[in-house]
RNA sequence: GCCGAAGUGGCGGAAUGGCAGACGCGGUGGACUCAAAAUCCACUGUCCGCAAGGGCGUGAGGGUUCGACUCCCUCCUUCGGCACCA
């Protein structure tokens, strides 16, 4: 070997220095978060993840380095920083888990995260992990639980029947990705659509505010995401008599001025009036088609769109303006949980109602033409604005005044009002799980004289009072089940536990609600708990939510663009109601990193065989290498592909920084190209990781450690600044060379660099000379040299003047250290 | 179908109105070696040319500008999200 180094420690070697640092941190305590007064703070949060069996993914560490980065060089630079990490432990993976092995579930979570902690350590990321919180222990349960009863106690948590996909054979309720054909994906089991009991959170009661405040965050399309969500929409509700019965049926419109020209009603199967208002002669017709319905899924109900079913019900409907009597259908294309659950069918200005009328053989109208003339008949639907025909009273108002007319019209007769709907829907929060927070939540319970519910003597639970578990009685903790299987009864697998869910209190019985919540309530709040994550008398404290919050850098997957990151947002606002939080949105800025996929650029799976393993890395490669190539990769947000040799040439580039910096001598001074070039890379690395664009910064560094290498002998000077730069990125690396370069330990407590202007401004530039656009030379003169100068200096050019005959030169553009561009007569 | 993002060498990418291809990978040639690996040095968009140099070139077409990867319009492709929301 030719570059046999003197001894082994003068080889770079990660898996020796890396284990010594990240040691040498955690006896030091050196990332521990403190708030010092009079200086800028700043919070930095990775998405906390779900600690899985598989251990780490390379995904995890992108995001989680970026925010390292930032962190670090926060730190450098003076500010106060929180950068904490915890697990999203709850959830269903540990509980399926239990129930093969037997086990119970927080066993298997508790080797999980002990995993999840030893890879995340191995990784050198400078948490504070004396703040490190995992939301299934029970001081942490006790504050989700006891933010649920503030959010009950707002009356924004209530119980109400709601169709769920339930499958008896599986004993549980079954999301609709899961149900095909009206069967379970798994057996192939028939699935119901049954109401069931659930809590659901009024989340839509703060749509118009979860769409408004985005204004106020930096977030990337997440915003347009969630706004497309929320689904707002403007329109109105009108009453449709019913012939022959008392009541009238309800339906939502975005386009009232299309009123005149509705000849049928269309009712959701779900729509509580289908049984009642249908004739005799059609009940048995309607019957089967409800029942039909019900056993589809929603996503089973989609894929067959196209084809647009529907049955007569025999019933008739007023047109509220002109009296006529037109016919209320059934048909499954029309949602029963979105509006009102009824339509009113405009065929001639609607694509789906064009195609049942079609198929239906029924009237199609023309109520808007584009420009005002009549149409014989229409071969599509016209559902652009234009101007209203066959409207009575009403022709020949474009669109938009068209709605606000008729609606104005609606308003003053009682037939309607204006109204809003929203696609989203309110949060069903209830699961029929083991591993999950128990409800704070119990119910009165009537039983017999001196029955005992838990024998099982008669008893009916009364769900319509439930009441709050006193706050001095949290946490409700889960009880010690050893079988967590699902079984056929729908209130889920805490129901087995008797002794648990009965007790007794002032003779009286009373049972505790069975259902558990969802895997997104302790992510709902768990950067509120980071705040001050060992207080037991309160969520957290004034003093270090005055301290730390808002999280000013969320950085996580966009697999949660809507979800996760609208239910917190959403428990953030009930918390601002009550008081408890300041802000009215908890994340700032927020960033997704992109997905790494595998090296035949397809999506990492086992399946696929392509799937990296940050430990196996880590080992050939080393945590800095690993680190710094995931940044080298390209934009953070962007998805690309792994490559070896790609981080082959990243660990290359480390142990030229290795090797240069243990060769730099201290009497070795800088000239002045080394000097402007090490001040330069100061501020691009410093306004790139401020940027978050860490590929440039790696390739700046990548630039100086090139160039201080071409030196011989290395000035020491030049090399530790390298070291301080690349300290964010590589920090085992720098704190050993910083160490070794004579620096006393952490690196991550020195200064950030500064630069000099001057030497970071060029005196003298190399601009390019165009003659018409075209580049025909180069000429290097001082940044500030004059017109005259520049187009003297070109025109000693032979190529330059090649292009330019005498007399031909009509204009001149100069900017100073950028461009000359003579402009010649052709 | 609707909403959004992106299309630049063999590959990952850089440049956001001013010298296209920084940096890295890969490739080619060379040094070192008995040899290989590793390392180091040089070259590496494409076409024409011995060279000097020139033509072409940032998905396609048009436009604005002295000047466009960058701004505007139309279209194509890929990716992500939503999808009977009346």
């Amino acid at each position: 070997m030719s570059t046999t180094p003197k001894n082994q420690e003068d080889r770079y070697s990660p898996a020796f220095i890396e284990p010594k640092w990240q040691t040498y941190w955690d006896e030091h305590h050196t990332f521990r978060s403190v708030r010092r007064p009079g200086h800028p703070k700043l919070y930095v949060l990775d998405m906390f993840p779900y600690p899985s069996g598989a251990g780490l993914h390379v995904g995890h560490p992108e995001g989680y380095t970026a925010t390292d980065i930032v962190a670090r060089h926060a730190r450098m630079k003076g500010v106060d920083v929180l950068h904490p990490m915890g697990w999203d432990a709850f959830g269903l993976p540990a509980e399926q888990y239990a129930i093969q092995t037997g086990t119970h579930p927080s066993q298997k979570t508790k080797e999980n995260i002990e995993n999840f902690r030893r890879q995340l350590k191995m990784l050198g990321f400078s948490y504070d992990w004396e703040r490190e919180i995992d939301t299934t222990q029970s001081d942490y349960v006790r504050w989700t639980q006891w933010i649920f009863l503030q959010i009950f106690h707002q009356g924004l948590a209530v119980q109400s029947e709601i169709p769920v996909n339930w499958c008896s054979e599986l004993g549980t309720v079954l999301a609709n990705e899961e149900v095909i054909d009206g069967k379970s994906e798994r057996g192939g089991h028939p699935v119901q659509r049954i109401p069931l009991r659930q809590w659901s959170l009024k989340i839509t009661e703060y749509a118009d505010r979860l769409v408004h405040d985005l204004e106020c965050v930096d977030w990337p399309d997440t915003k347009l995401k969630q706004i497309n969500w929320i689904g707002r929409s403007e329109g109105c509700e009108i009453e449709f008599a019913v012939d022959q019965y008392p009541s009238s049926l309800r339906v939502f419109t975005t386009r009232p001025d299309t009123l005149f020209g509705a000849t049928y009603v269309v009712i959701a199967p779900e729509h509580p009036l289908v049984e009642t208002i249908s004739a005799a002669s059609c009940k048995d017709a309607v019957r089967a088609y409800v029942q039909a319905a019900s056993a589809r899924s929603d996503l089973d109900r989609v894929a067959t769109s196209k084809d647009k079913t529907g049955v007569a019900t025999g019933a008739f409907a007023r047109h509220p303006l002109t009296g006529e009597k037109i016919p209320i259908w059934v048909a499954d294309y029309v949602l029963g949980s979105y509006g009102t659950g009824a339509v009113m069918a405009v065929p001639g200005h609607d694509e789906r109602d064009f195609v049942f009328a079609q198929k239906h053989d029924l009237p199609i109208i023309e109520v808007v033409s584009p420009d005002g003339s009549l149409s014989e008949s229409l071969l599509s639907p016209f559902i652009e604005d234009g101007i209203s025909v066959r409207s009575g009273a009403f022709d020949g108002l474009p669109t938009p005044e068209m709605k606000r007319r008729i609606i104005d019209h609606l308003e003053r007769h009682h037939l309607g009002k204006a109204s809003v709907s929203y696609k989203l829907r309110d949060w069903v929060f209830s699961r029929q799980r083991y591993w999950g927070e128990p409800f704070p939540i119990y119910f009165p319970v009537e039983v017999a004289n001196d029955g005992d519910p838990r024998k099982g003597d008669p008893h009916t639970i009364r769900y319509d009072q439930p009441i709050a578990v006193d706050e001095s009685e949290l946490p409700v903790n889960l009880p010690d089940l050893h079988d967590f299987r699902p079984s056929n009864d729908p209130r889920g697998p805490l129901a087995r536990a008797l002794d648990w869910v009965f007790f007794q209190r002032d003779g009286k019985w009373f049972a505790r609600e069975t259902n558990t919540m969802p895997q997104w309530a302790g992510s709902c709040w768990y950067y509120l708990r980071f705040l001050d994550p060992r207080n037991d008398k309160r969520p957290f404290s004034e003093q270090s939510y005055d301290d730390w919050m808002p999280v000013d850098l969320y950085v996580g997957g966009s697999e949660h663009a809507v979800l996760h990151l609208l239910y917190a947002r959403f428990w953030h606002k009930v918390l601002f109601d009550i008081g408890l939080v300041k802000h009215r949105e908890p994340f700032h800025k927020l960033v997704h990193q992109g997905m790494i996929l595998g090296e035949n650029n397809e999506k990492m799976s086992k399946s696929r065989g392509n799937v990296i393993n940050p430990d196996d890395v880590v080992r050939e490669f080393g945590a800095d290498a690993l680190r710094a190539y995931e940044m080298f990769m390209g934009p953070l947000e962007q998805v690309k592909p792994w490559k070896t040799s790609g981080i082959q040439g990243v660990r290359r580039f480390l142990e030229r920084v290795y090797k240069l910096c243990l060769s730099s001598e201290a009497e070795a001074k800088a000239d002045e190209a080394t000097l402007r070039l090490v001040h330069k890379t100061i501020k691009k690395v410093g306004d790139d990781i401020e940027a978050m664009h860490f590929n440039t910064a790696v390739s700046a560094l990548m630039i100086l450690s090139n160039h201080l290498s071409t030196l011989q002998p290395v000035p020491m000077d030049a090399a530790r600044t390298l070291v301080l730069l690349l300290s964010p990125i590589t920090p085992h690396l720098a704190e050993e060379l910083w160490q070794r370069l004579g620096g006393t330990p952490s690196v991550s407590l020195q200064p950030w660099p500064t630069y000099d202007e001057a030497l970071v401004r060029e005196d003298v530039v190399e601009i390019g000379v165009q003659v018409n656009g075209k580049v025909r030379g180069r000429i290097a003169l001082a940044r500030d040299a004059s017109e005259d100068e520049a187009l003297a200096l070109a025109l000693e050019q032979e190529n330059v003047r090649a292009h330019v005959p005498d007399g031909s030169v009509r204009k001149i553009i100069y900017r100073p250290a950028q461009i000359l561009n003579i402009i010649v007569a052709k």
